[in-house]
DNA sequence: GATTGTCAAGAGCACTGCTCTCTTTTGTTG
DNA sequence: CAACAAAAGAGAGCAGTGCTCTTGACAATC
């Protein structure tokens, strides 16, 4: 094997790449229909016009296209975060946590079975691949740079001075060395758990649990992302 | 038709709770070890001796039997968590807190796949039918009826001086004046906040997006649900 | 130009949810 | 008690699924 990689060289590697992108669009349309559960092999197959074989010798399996799909969910979120936080003036800290958490909902909204492919219940018996976890490491680790800015600032976060239990320091430093993560424990912490904050509230929402309660979700969204953001020490 | 209705008169109507009890519990088992996606109505009937189509004098559909289930795991997590919250003293309020959620944690490790099945991704076209609203409502309610002795007591919550905007305190005066709380729109709103971060931190460690970060995932739930208890004003 | 590796196609296996028809069992009624 | 109607089970069958294996066509390389 040569230095060939990234680069298609031939042409039926450039043909591969192609197909190999066409099937994952067919079924990402039948997913955005259809949903995880219902993404039939044999009809991504039917609407590429290929024969249900065919498309094995792309995905080895029907997980390793939803892993495909998977990644690709990840990346796409994490670009509409990326960019809707990096329009904000960069001293508005908590403009951009409510941009970047505004991004995400509608991304959610937007792609709903492929936010629940991505923040649902997991296929059973599944394990992540390496290739998902730096995907999905992009809008955790963007909501991390709002705090270092913010701490940079000298601001603080509101449980900042209350007691942590020795073995969440450990994790909490382990992720801190492991990811260069200049902040301390508790801005760590709570920051941890504003991003599962994020996630809970919109899940919340796409998954019916405040049907019937909310209906004004729009802003029951923004009124609790300013609150957390604010405990977050993002005062504007 | 007379008055029989809940207690079982004849032997066939003995029979009928009997079998569908039978098939209710086989399915239960399959769930748990192969999750929601695999539970085949097939394979249940092998394992009742019956064939499948007798098995749909039981249950209409696949969907109606996953019904059952979901309200039936509503109606356990429920039950854990009333009882577990019920042992501790009535004045001791972050520990009615802490064991609600602690319950409600345990049962969702034990029952990974029932956990999923009512609070990860919704079965695509499958609406929530009437019977599953009250037993879904018992946790909520357990929680709330914390913080409402909790106001009685005249604790505060943190978010108590902030800013609401007027058509989450439309939804929240529904909300109140529909079950008869007595709780303020700041308390309302904070307590729904934190149901959705209860559910949200589990999920996560369920999920296995605190994967390679938390690795102590005991002590660091009760950290993070002991600082919402303070944030709710439910000081020790 | 012959050879080697890649790809598409087709048949087939074991499985699924679900719908029929047919037979047996059960409860009620004349 | 016999006759009838309702309920429940059994079996076949349909259309669909994921996946495997074999066969034939094409392209890249020696």
């Amino acid at each position: 094997m040569t230095v060939s990689s990234s680069v298609p060289r031939t042409a039926r590697e450039r043909a591969r790449i192609e197909v190999t992108n066409e099937i994952k669009h067919a079924a990402r349309r039948h997913l955005a229909v259809d949903g995880a559960t219902a993404l039939s092999l044999r009809a991504v197959a039917r609407e590429v016009g290929m024969v249900s074989s065919a498309v094995y010798r792309y995905f080895p399996s029907r997980d390793d296209l939803l892993t495909a799909l998977i990644v690709d969910a990840y990346a796409s979120v994490g670009e509409q975060a990326v960019v809707a936080e990096s329009a904000v003036r960069r001293s508005d800290l908590i403009g951009r946590w409510l941009a970047a958490a505004r991004a995400v909902r509608a991304w959610a909204r937007a792609n709903p079975h492929e936010y629940g492919l991505i923040f649902g219940t997991p296929i059973p018996g599944y394990v992540a691949p390496r290739d998902t976890v730096d995907p999905a490491a992009i809008v955790p680790r963007l909501l991390l740079s709002i705090l270092i800015d913010a701490d940079a600032r000298g601001t603080t976060v509101s449980w900042a001075e209350r007691a942590i239990p020795r073995t969440v320091r450990t994790d909490l430093r382990a992720l801190r060395d492991g990811f260069g993560i200049p902040l301390s424990d508790a801005a760590l912490g709570q920051g941890l758990l504003a991003w599962t904050q994020l996630i809970g509230v919109i899940s919340f929402e796409l998954f019916g649990h405040l049907h019937n309660v909310i209906v004004d979700f729009d802003t029951y969204f923004d009124h609790q992302m300013r609150n957390i953001g604010m405990d977050l020490g993002l005062v504007s």
